[in-house]
DNA sequence: CGTGGATTTGATACGGGTCAATGAGGGTGG
DNA sequence: CCACCCTCATTGACCCGTATCAAATCCACG
């Protein structure tokens, strides 16, 4: 059971691409990193796959999803919304989180909607198939507890963050946090690819999108950081931005 | 194995009392639930047991606890602060709640210090038993992951309160929470004992003490709460707490 | 009954939200 | 290829809400 399959057969994506022959869509997933390839290929081969555009919603809040979706390319929002429809973003996912899995597990209804900030590619994998695959794999369980442990400490910082915080601070351990999952290391800086608008860096700040443009404005003033177009940020002192974070 | 064992016998927790002998530390703890008295007993045969007085310290932020620590009596909090030394409370944890399991299972130093609120009795499972128990009955780590779903939640419900949500509803989701865990109906309303000064109150909250102190003054007026003493809170008007909490 | 810490109340300042107008990009069609 | 338009981002003015500072009062405890 070799990693790469010969050319000649089709991927268990059901497509024929050279990306899906370079890797199956369930590696590189950090929960399934105990599997070994022949696992890996059994469980892609249960696996749904569809693609979303940006703006497309894949997850309801409030509805009973009954799968666990993993994401293998591209990047979406988890979000909640108020009664008079302010949105707080929870989270922003890329490739290898995942979500559903405790809507799933016990039977909760999804409190965020999740969305798609830029074409991306989805796993589902069903309930049937997802609970086998943790009794069979008790590890597994504790990779989720795991992540789990870490989206935890996302939100615990969150909560700090927006308590007791200032508003540079809270700016400026987003732009960290992007920096990590997006940022690409230049000569002169790290170059980091935004998914979120400026509206969406402010519902995930929680503060109003004016005060965004307002800081960042700030901070490029004081040579932080700069605007390259709309959606890229370079980070030219990284080491006054995680100082500002904290 | 009866579940009350004889008077004559000691209890795991090597007392003799009448609150031993009704009931295992192990005992109505979620995480355990499934487990039978006869392995609930071996469980509670390995634990180490400490009483804490009130403001007393359990866990220190950034150390590696080497144990579970389960809150068998009492309510305790669990905090971070800031370089300039305020401070944000994370969760209110009381009987059954469990922690320090992140920093046991993957090493990750404490993120939150716990302090007890009030005098409060808490068991301790070293790593080596934990592990072989999660090893031996793999749904307690199905119930973790519950567990852990559920603070999310409790998380995720925060951070979108101090995003979008206005003070007075966040006072009220506080409230709420409280007097479910501590509060006991009445027939004029609900009277909830307050495990968090005001202090503690606005730093559970993400507000200035002196903010907490006018907007429950601002419920009273209206005649939602009252104030009973400095310690306890009585909810005259739930329908109206919970639609003001949202 | 007195003392000290916690809570409430009051006055003031300032940060950030909101509204409104202007400016910059990127895509579309002429 | 350029002009236009539509959307998103920026900038400015103003105001409200909450933090902060200060003082008075309350309450629990010895």
């Amino acid at each position: 059971m070799a990693s790469s399959a010969p050319a000649s057969r089709s991927c268990s994506c059901g497509q024929h691409c050279a990306h899906c022959l370079e890797k199956l869509c369930t590696h590189g997933i950090p929960i399934f990193a105990s599997l070994a390839v022949d696992q890996l290929e059994k469980i892609a081969g249960k696996t749904l796959h569809r693609s979303y555009e940006k703006g497309e919603t894949i997850l309801e809040e409030g509805s009973h999803p009954d799968y666990v979706a993993i994401l293998n390319g591209g990047s979406v929002k988890a979000s909640r919304f108020t009664a008079d429809g302010r949105e707080q973003i929870l989270y922003v996912f890329s490739e290898g989180d995942f979500f559903g899995e405790q809507n799933l597990l016990f039977d909760r209804p999804a409190v965020y909607a999740v969305t798609a900030l830029e074409p991306c590619r989805l796993c589902f994998l069903y309930k049937k198939d997802f609970q086998q695959l943790l009794a069979d794999n008790p590890d597994i369980g504790l990779r989720i507890i795991s992540e789990l442990g870490w989206r935890m400490s996302h939100l615990e910082n969150s909560v700090r963050n927006m308590g007791v915080r200032s508003l540079e601070s809270r700016i400026g351990a987003v732009l960290l946090e992007l920096a990590g999952k997006y940022g690409a290391k230049q000569d002169d800086g790290t170059l980091v690819r935004m998914p979120l608008s400026r509206e969406g860096l402010a519902n995930y700040i929680g503060i109003a999108r004016e005060t965004v443009s307002r800081k960042l404005g700030m901070l490029e003033d004081e040579g932080m950081i700069r605007s390259v177009g709309a959606r890229h940020i370079l980070i030219r002192d990284m080491k006054a931005l995680e100082e500002l974070a904290g």
